[in-house]
DNA sequence: TTTGAAATGTTCGCGGT
DNA sequence: ACCGCGAACATTTCAAA
């Protein structure tokens, strides 16, 4: 399942990655090839799926939901881990959901407004599905790469 | 530290999570105002903070790094966050650092090429920092919004 | 806030390597 | 298969109302 990608379009990537609404211009001049090449490469990182799209980058404490927190869920061996994301992804405050081995079977980040917000929403996850325990961590600051 | 974000902003923020490069006058047409007022409006969430980039979002696994796991680790009582993230975040496999209360000190979302890839980053973190002790959770899978 | 016009960026066909 | 060029089309940007 793995596809070719050169250096350029590497170079490509991680000017993407620093500024998502970069021109083909600019990224032409960076690269040293021409504006029409440039959009053909990022069109074909788009069609064999090494792009999956392109997002904004939001700093939520600043929309008044600056809480945010991992919490580990255990749940009955019967759930199923379609069901385990299907059931916590609905939630507003699931920012991710991640399905894992280990003690616990799925790790939930959350984000909220305040503590109470955020005890509610572990409320709803465990009453939510069928889950048997759960522990939760505040985050104090995190550091995302690029 | 909280801002003034109407609905329209609101509506502007999930368009441009939903397509990071969507032009302005597609999304005037979504919310009924003209292309310069949208423009001037993004212009501003992004002085204001509430928007701090656009990226790419990238299958990583077609690019071979398909392999995706969360450490925690414990660190000595002397070692301060700012230590934690800067030791972390120097390895190319680290794809975030949360700092966390808890049990553990720190959560590390790692992404590897293989397993043997895997430990070499885990031992790397280990031996980086005044580690104590670690515990590693296998992503099987992930769910993020939008 | 809108309008309007110039500057800039995008898209695509075609010919060349 | 990949590139560059050039022309048509669309978007961005900013000044003025």
């Amino acid at each position: 399942m793995s596809v070719d990608v050169d250096a350029i379009d590497h170079s490509l990537l991680r000017l993407l990655r620093q500024d998502g609404r970069r021109t083909y211009s600019e990224m032409a001049e960076k690269v040293g090839l021409s504006v029409a090449a440039v959009k053909r490469r990022v069109d074909r990182l788009r069609e064999i799926g090494v792009i999956t799209g392109f997002t904004v980058e939001i700093d939520h404490a600043k929309l008044g939901w600056g809480i945010e927190a991992f919490t580990e869920l255990r749940y009955l061996g019967t759930t199923g881990v379609e069901e385990i994301v299907r059931s916590a992804s609905m939630l507003p405050e699931v920012q991710a959901v991640f399905t894992v081995a280990g003690e616990s079977d799925a790790l939930i980040w959350l984000r909220v407004r305040d503590m109470a917000h955020l005890k509610q929403g572990i409320d709803h996850l465990r009453r939510t599905g069928n889950v048997t325990g759960t522990k939760t961590m505040m985050i104090l600051g995190s550091w995302i790469r690029d």
